[in-house]
DNA sequence: TTGTAAGCGTTATCAT
DNA sequence: ATGATAACGCTTACAA
């Protein structure tokens, strides 16, 4: 492999003015620069990217930390911050927190060792207050899907609460007044959001927010499949259910289903994310987008910015859930 | 930030000897390891891997490329990579290739400039030729889901061609006769494969193949929706399609049902790969697992041994899908 | 067992 | 505009 020593030998400059013309940082003249891009082509130079980090202190890699790779939502995201990142020839290394504390902070350390320029954050376990310490660091990072004050400027995160209100809103408009929810893990802050804006929704239209029609699931079919059992066994009657995710509706439906419970005739179903297969249940789910690619694209470009100083750059920090409707959801009087 | 210059002045040993300490390749006296072990804590040192990776030529990094980032079946893959290696202490850098070869080659090669001890590949666009003529240079690479002669001992393939047998026999043997099948896109091997394991069925069972009851989608829902409203409108009578994949199949069923076509009565469906949402869809689905997490795993313990001299480690090149009975598939006499 | 010192391939600060 | 040369933080012969 040649070395920029090689190129410099070859075009008869000296080290200094070939990394010059590598990092177009300085002046070099219009000669010397094609006498030194010619080298580099004949040898087919290749610059070594850990050498150059080395000496300048900068990686070009940015670390991100997601809680689990496998999963849509996950996946669509990473989707988004690779592209942007990619294309701004910066790299990416991923690795996996599984929303537990331990391994978040760990998965942390490990991205810091590793050298990143910068962090991307989707940590759901670790405090606001180790965030906070953690940003007095010399890493800066963006955090994707959270939203702490005091670090404000440097989230990217989707208002849950408008999300779960409009979910809910839907289903009143529509007639219903016996309205179940099966939620998240209540130790995550988007399934609190989420909840929070289902109760504002039913205050507002002076609904009561009943114990026995809600549930704690777990974003997963199964807790969807354990909330619906839950609530069919309560005896409680109820003509709607908010899932607090779309694959919880997935499963909240499998038992509608197991138990010749139509929807949407007798009960209606919102989900939210909208994730691929949510158009192609069966009803179609009725469902509220999170334009989670555009988030990790913009995740990204904040990075950028606060990185890498890329300006110009169009920041968004909070996103809208959008209202998708489709099959789920009946009208009643 | 403390450097191992800092730690040898604390501890009165040379940079050399904390060298060999954290790298437990030398001998070093008890004594002088616990005072280099010491001092090392009190200053809360880190190494830094870009020092290390410059001077031992090693980043302890591998480079992952996979089609697309999003989707469920690569959410899976990266999963069971990132565990396997994150568990040895390497660093995953994934990119996206976008399944088109001048991606996939600029894949590559970002990745291996980033200087990556190995890669691990999921490549579709990129010839056979290119791997062999790669497979020269310097940078060791695994393949997952692709299996080539010349390159086998380093290949993590599934076996699609008995996959798609299976597939079409399960039919065959609860007696269905008029099979359509809904294919991947046929520049893809792995699409190849399932489809003439498909064809073997047939054959060893007198029935023809027909042109007509053949689609080629394009392992996604909107290939399904194409390719189930191909066979309704052909005319052909079929009473069971299998889909090249369970993406494939989510999209036929949905046509079954805007065509009430009832599933499994009139239609029967087989899918392939058992993604999550497999089990969800209505009715759910019959499909053939993949193992792909699991697959995963064993790419990644291939690199391990390959670039990593771990040992002792079962390695195994070819997987077999695994049939999963659901509720898609019915007899007729 | 431990220390000395020469790299590894760049960048960046001085001079010139 | 260009060239020397000292870092950057670590590994690894080679000596002792």
């Amino acid at each position: 492999m040649a070395t920029i020593y090689d190129v410099s030998v070859l075009a008869g400059v000296s080290l200094a003015t070939v990394s010059r013309v590598m990092n177009k940082n300085a002046k070099v003249s219009e000669k010397t620069c094609k006498k030194v891009l010619d080298a580099m082509a004949e040898l087919g130079y290749r610059p070594n990217a850990v050498a150059q980090s080395l000496a300048s202190n900068r990686s070009n890699s940015v670390g991100i930390l997601v809680s689990e790779l496998k999963g849509q939502f996950y996946g669509a995201m990473l989707s988004g911050i690779e592209a942007e990142l990619r294309e701004a020839g910066k790299h990416v290394i991923i690795t996996a927190g599984h929303a537990n504390e331990a391994d978040e902070i760990d998965g942390i350390e490990f991205l810091i060792d590793r050298s990143c320029d910068a962090l991307i954050l989707h940590v759901e376990a670790v405090s606001d207050e180790y965030l906070v310490e953690l940003s007095k660091g010399a890493v800066p990072f963006v955090l994707i899907n959270r939203n702490i004050k005091e670090l404000a400027d440097n989230c990217v995160s989707l208002d849950n609460e408008k999300g779960g209100y409009v979910a809910t809103k839907t289903l009143i408009d529509k007639g219903h007044k016996d309205i179940a929810y099966i939620a998240g893990p209540m130790w995550k802050s988007d399934a609190l959001g989420r909840l929070a804006g289902h109760k504002r929704a039913l205050a507002e239209h002076n609904l009561n927010f009943s114990d026995e029609l809600f549930f704690e699931g777990n974003y997963r079919q199964s807790g969807g499949v354990a909330g619906m059992n839950h609530l069919i066994e309560s005896g409680k009657s109820f003509s709607a259910v908010v899932c607090a995710n779309d694959e919880t509706a997935s499963g909240a439906m499998t038992v509608c289903r197991e138990n010749n419970l139509k929807i949407p005739e007798e009960v209606s179903i919102v989900g939210f994310d909208n994730i691929i297969f949510a158009g192609h249940l069966y009803p179609k789910l009725t469902t509220l987008d999170y334009p989670i690619i555009e988030m990790g694209h913009m995740a990204a470009k904040l990075t950028l910015q606060n990185s890498y100083q890329a300006n110009n750059l169009k920041i968004k920090h909070l996103f809208d859930p959008e209202l998708i409707v489709r099959d789920s959801v009946s009208k009643i009087n």
